[in-house]
RNA sequence: GGCCGGUUAACUCAGCGGCUAGAGUGCCUGUCUUACAAACAGGGGGUCGAAGGUUCGAGUCCUUCACCGGCCACCA
């Protein structure tokens, strides 16, 4: 058989995704089990317009170790991939490529022919994160791949939508909202980004009518003044008591302004009096309510000055404006002073231009009342379960439980129209359809509402609408509520959150039972990747460079763990794909007469030793991977299965069979220990394959012997593929603690051997002479048995086992004390410094006296004697028994050593 | 202002009440030993951010502090 040396992961990358595919193994409907229990994933669906980054690849790792885990394990699993239109972003993308290509705005060529490029964009250059996917080896059902603007899907954003206003939770009307300048369009609060930004508190004067009083108001945007329509003051405050109800006069303007009562406004900051803008600020616009204030509009949606606000300042940009106020107020000898002031600012979550609150008339969904349901079932159920639970479970409760009014619509073209019409006298009817908009309105001369749908509207039907609502489809049925949601810490609020509330309110039911939060992805430096930084690591060079499967480890690992970016972490499971590869070389290239499955024959009894160990270790792995996945801790998962496969399966197992498998002459023994060997790799495959699906199907479909028989049950009828076969079970009655610690005292002795070697400079291939001495029993034989492994890995010419001490060893040997009280002697005639080795075992009784000093300490402690379990004690009391012999006999050597 | 997380070996991270605190990488020494030099064998390296406390026993629980980071909030 031709097997390259060195592993390639490009080969099987290669090799098995589309075969996969076409075979159809990704789709639930390969499991032919009508009982089978359900596991079900809908990605967190990326953005049409973006590109693989890491967070997506730790998210699709994530999912994709618990599908194929669950797949593995029988059930009927769907992974629903899709994409998300993403509003504002499309547009921007769209607006950019017109404006390059043809020099040309959106409103040049009208609404209808923009959207038909977004469109034709989308089909061009849209789903590159899905095709990055296949890179991946995500085994999504590429079957149910679903767009948000699907009409399926657009369909549940207008059943969303009339219900809603027709429970009365959507209204329009209108509202103090976010507005992007730049984007010219609103925007919800969790679409705003709030920066601390070093800037200046103006102090501004304004004249008390008909009196030489002042009263000095701080502000951080002077331009607003010229909207004032009242100052406020705390009425507790006594120091503007007698002013309440006094008539100011705006400076510049000339209106007459009322001073009013309002415990808003704290006594504490700034001077204690604020000026009111009920047009362009949000606490200020809840004054005006409470007041009954005027409002006037003097900012307008560009961001300019407006009419009102006088002549002089009509046109001018806000910030010129601000210059020329302050301007004019020092003119006026009204301007007390201005300080440096750090305070936070509004920017747009997408362009981070400054925000600018203004009234305006948009569409609202009272959230507070949608929310109720999810803040309940979490209070009083703890579902979803979020990983971890701290500190999610309280962040998600808490914004649950002070919900504000969702600013849904968008002044943009792209994304799901609004389902509202209007009759020429200015009357809406909102419906399913135009048509039904029309029997309603009686009238054919409707006009629809020209915005579109914030795009976390539609994101937050995803489970639902994925899966068929409003029809009651057989995926609803079946694959609601989801398994899991896996996602990035940002999003619980905009997306996580709200997906509660819809689930529970039209499917009946939470959308899903656990929540993971994923870490967050540093580079080395400790800095969040991101593009305008150009700090971001791409996947898909790093799959490249060190392979997916390496890639994905690393990435499970990190799991919920903020990490800085490390490619030394990938190199090294790079080295561990080659270990792998090679210990399937190994196992293959000696496989002739051999199959997986057989080789463990009879009675665990009648195994060889290391047998029994190996069983043992591979159950107990076996165990400890499925309860770490189970968990959610993939990192005690890769963990355990790197260490079985290095340190168990090819440090030990394979070194120690090794002289069985690799005979010269066929025979059924040789054929067992090959057959042994394939079976446990076998299985590691296995264990392996949710995390590394690649490698492990290059190397399952070549083991001699496998096939359908390896298979899940429920997936008989399919071709054979490791992602397919039965996920290992342990088998409780193989673990053998026996053998573990015999195999621990063989390990003992090698490494001690291997150890004298290094120290006395022994060429590695020069052989050495063994001289084993115990007190007879279990060790005895276990020695004896294993005397040919113990030569092998030791190197050494002859071992001979002595059942009691006494024999006369030359003087010049090295020797070390084993625990148990064996002691190994290898002469070294010529090759000895005396004095060298005397320090060598004089450090070593160092060791264990500090040791002993510990334990004696805690076993004189009566408190600890009395206290403490009785097994603890009894553990403490059996080291240092053993302690104390192994002191005495390098005493003794000591003794036997010195002149 | 409120809430929360982190601080363990040179680096990236495990461990969260009880064996001599671990892994990978890096470092030192020696090896191409017929699966693998992307490997093998051996070795050095940590007063677990600081100070108190609880406990027979504390990286592990509690309190305070320091530094780093995050989230929420209507302080003009």
């Amino acid at each position: 058989m031709e097997i390259p040396k060195a592993y390639d992961p490009k080969l099987a990358e290669e090799r098995h995704y589309s075969r996969w595919e076409t075979q159809g193994c990704f789709a639930p409907e390969i499991n032919r089990d009508p009982a089978a229990p359900v596991y079900s994933i809908v990605i967190p669906p990326p953005n049409v317009t973006g590109s693989l980054h890491m967070g997506h690849a730790l998210q699709h790792t994530i999912m994709d170790v618990l599908a194929r885990y669950h797949r593995m394990r029988g059930y009927r699993t769907l992974w629903l991939p899709g994409e998300d239109h993403a509003g504002i972003s499309t547009q921007i993308q769209v607006e950019k490529q017109l404006r390059k290509e043809e020099k040309l705005t959106r409103h040049d060529i009208g609404r209808e022919k923009f959207l038909e490029r977004v469109w034709r964009w989308k089909e061009r250059y849209g789903g590159e994160i899905l095709n990055q996917m296949r890179r991946e080896g995500a085994s999504v059902d590429w079957s149910r791949r679903r767009f948000t603007m699907d009409e399926g899907l657009s369909r549940a954003v207008r059943e969303f939508f009339v219900r809603m206003y027709e429970k009365g939770w959507i209204y329009r009307g209108p509202g103090m909202i976010n507005w992007c300048p730049k984007d010219r369009t609103a925007l919800s609060d969790l679409e705003v980004d709030k920066t601390a930004q070093a800037g200046k508190l103006f102090y501004l004067q304004y004249p008390v009518k008909n009196s030489d009083r002042r009263v000095t108001v701080a502000t951080t945007r002077p331009e607003t003044m010229l909207g004032d329509t009242a100052v406020a003051v705390s009425p507790k405050d006594e120091r503007y008591a007698d002013l309440v109800g006094a008539t100011l006069l705006l400076p510049i303007v000339g209106r007459e302004i009322q001073v009013v009562a309002d415990d808003f406004v704290d006594p504490e900051f700034g001077t204690g009096a604020v000026k009111v803008t009920p047009a362009h600020d949000p606490n200020d616009y809840q004054m005006g309510l409470r007041h009954d204030l005027p409002r006037i509009v003097v900012i307008d949606s560009d961001a300019r000055m407006t009419v009102d606000a006088g002549t002089e300042f009509e046109g001018l940009d806000r910030y010129e404006a601000r210059e020329l106020v302050v301007k004019k107020f020092e003119e006026l000898g009204l301007l007390e002073k201005v300080v440096d002031y750090e305070f936070s600012i509004s920017k747009c979550g997408r362009c981070a231009t400054v925000i600018e609150p203004l009234i305006s008339t948009q569409w609202f969904l009272k959230q507070a009342a949608l929310g109720r349901k999810p803040l309940e079932l979490i209070r009083e159920k703890h579902q979803p379960r979020f990983v971890p639970e701290a500190p999610y479970e309280k962040v998600y409760t808490n914004w649950l439980e002070g919900l504000h009014d969702w600013t849904l619509s968008r002044q943009l073209w792209w994304g799901h129209r609004i389902p509202a019409w209007y009759n020429e006298a200015g009357n809406v009817f909102v419906a399913r359809t135009e048509e039904d908009a029309r029997r309603r309105a009686g009238t054919d001369k409707l006009t629809q509402d020209p915005d579109v749908l914030d795009t976390w509207f539609s994101s937050a039907l995803w489970p639902i609408s994925t899966l068929g609502w409003p029809d009651e489809t057989d995926d609803l049925k079946t694959f609601y509520p989801t398994s899991v949601l896996v996602t990035a810490r940002d999003i619980i609020f905009l997306w996580v959150a709200r997906m509660m509330m819809t689930g529970l309110e039209f499917a009946g039911e939470r959308a899903f039972d656990d929540v993971f939060i994923t870490g967050t992805i540093f580079d080395k430096t400790g800095q969040r990747m991101s593009k305008s930084k150009g700090n971001g690591v791409d996947p898909l060079e790093v799959f490249g460079k060190y392979g997916v499967d390496a890639t994905r480890l690393v990435l499970a690992s990190i799991g919920t763990t903020d990490t800085r970016w490390n490619d030394t972490q990938v190199e090294s499971y790079r080295n561990f794909a080659n270990k792998i590869w090679n210990a399937a070389r190994f196992c293959l290239l000696n496989s002739e007469g051999a199959q997986v499955g057989r080789g463990f024959e009879g009675e665990p009894s009648t195994w060889a030793l290391h047998d029994r160990w190996i069983m043992s270790r591979l159950q107990k792995a076996t165990r400890d991977t499925s309860l770490a996945i189970e968990a959610y801790d993939f990192h005690a998962a890769v963990q355990t299965i790197y260490h079985f496969f290095w340190d168990d399966f090819c440090d030990w197992y394979i070194e120690l069979a090794k002289a069985d498998v690799t005979a010269p002459d066929p025979s059924p023994a040789r054929d067992a220990a090959r057959s042994r060997a394939l079976t446990v790799l076998e299985q590691a495959l296995r264990l392996l394959h949710p995390f590394m699906p690649f490698i492990t199907e290059d190397l399952w479909l070549r083991l001699p012997g496998v096939g359908t028989g390896q298979l899940h049950a429920a997936y008989k009828h399919a071709e054979p593929t490791v992602m397919l076969a039965e996920f290992p079970q342990a088998r409780e009655e193989l673990i053998d603690e026996r053998a573990e610690s015999e195999i621990q005292s063989l390990v003992e002795l090698i490494s001690r051997v291997r150890n004298i070697r290094a120290e006395m400079n022994i060429k590695p291939g020069e052989e050495v002479q063994l001289h084993i001495t115990t007190e007879g029993g279990a060790r005895a034989r276990i020695f004896s048995e294993s005397a040919a492994q113990i030569a092998r890995l030791t190197r050494a010419g002859s071992v001979n086992i002595y059942d009691s001490k006494g024999t006369n060893f030359p003087r010049a040997s090295a020797r070390a004390v084993l625990a148990g009280g064996a002691e190994v002697v290898v002469p070294l005639e010529g090759l000895i410094d005396f004095a060298q080795e005397r320090e060598r075992l004089r450090r070593e009784q160092e060791k264990l006296g500090k040791e002993a000093e510990k334990i004696e300490a805690q076993l004189a402690n009566p408190n600890f004697v009395g206290r403490a379990p009785a097994e603890k004690v009894e553990e403490l009391r059996q080291r240092a028994a053993d302690i104390t012999q192994r002191t005495r006999m390098l005493a003794e050597t000591l003794e036997a050593l010195s002149e």
